[in-house]
DNA sequence: TGACATCTCAGACAAGTCGTCGTAGATTCT
DNA sequence: AGAATCTACGACGACTTGTCTGAGATGTCA
């Protein structure tokens, strides 16, 4: 009756955004980084955001020295993806030529994106995906 | 101590398609058309769910004939910029760039939609936005 | 004019999310 | 053995979301 929820919130995306950097890390060292101050309750307040995180697939859990090592299974790429995916669902009929072109409309973009772009699109070829 | 939540709620989502699509409608009209089979309760629902659309600043009512004419304030570009600009934020510091190239890489295109954004990276200059 | 339909307004409700935290028990270090 | 750390699990309050109820105003029509 209630409603699907965004993939990571914005509390566990900080989780993720600290796992891309380092790789894998133990709860410890996630938490030392994102709540500097914190004591023994944030610890199990990361530890939580992790287990949300296992249960959606988007971080792995590994036997570690002593404590258990997180890993990121999606990259922020992937998590791009997701979301464009979903606006264009919701707003484009799922398709997501429109937010291309709604981007290059209103995007501001430097000299040195814009050529970057130029040579993308001049390398593309219609049809299904590269690589 | 909570989330900020999703600009709207899918089915106030719904709603705003259906305003995009007739124009201006009363309640009546919005409830005919999103719970063909519905009764009281339904009508209701599309009440609140104005109401908070309302309160969003993303309809405005307006008095009609008899019943209150409501109108969507924002239009799907609106909302797909706000979403756009929000997973810049997210993912990619702010920046709207990223989306591009990665969209420019991962979308399938046909050769029209391909053209066509030539066409747009061609005429475009770096810095601020046209118009 | 009185019965009836329709509309508006305001609040209630259950279920779910999200960030936070407490704690019991196992494991490990000293 | 004692202290520290880690794990697993449950609980909480604040908030959203979709749904619905009921009271009162207003209009319609036999």
């Amino acid at each position: 009756m209630t409603v699907p929820r965004r993939d990571v919130s914005p509390t566990e995306l900080e989780v993720l955004k600290v796992l891309w950097e380092l790789g894998s890390s133990t709860i410890r060292t996630l938490t030392d980084r994102l709540y500097p101050e914190g004591g023994t309750a944030h610890y199990a307040t990361v530890q939580k955001l992790l287990e949300r995180l296992e249960g959606k697939d988007y971080v792995r859990k590994d036997a570690g020295d002593r404590a258990h090592l997180f890993t990121a299974t999606v990259d922020r790429a992937a998590l791009l993806s997701l979301r464009l995916r979903e606006t264009a669902r919701d707003l484009c009929d799922g398709s997501l030529a429109p937010l291309l072109t709604h981007l290059v409309d209103a995007a501001p973009l430097t000299a040195n994106e814009l050529a970057a772009l130029r040579e993308l699109v001049e390398g593309r070829r219609p049809g299904r995906r590269r690589r």
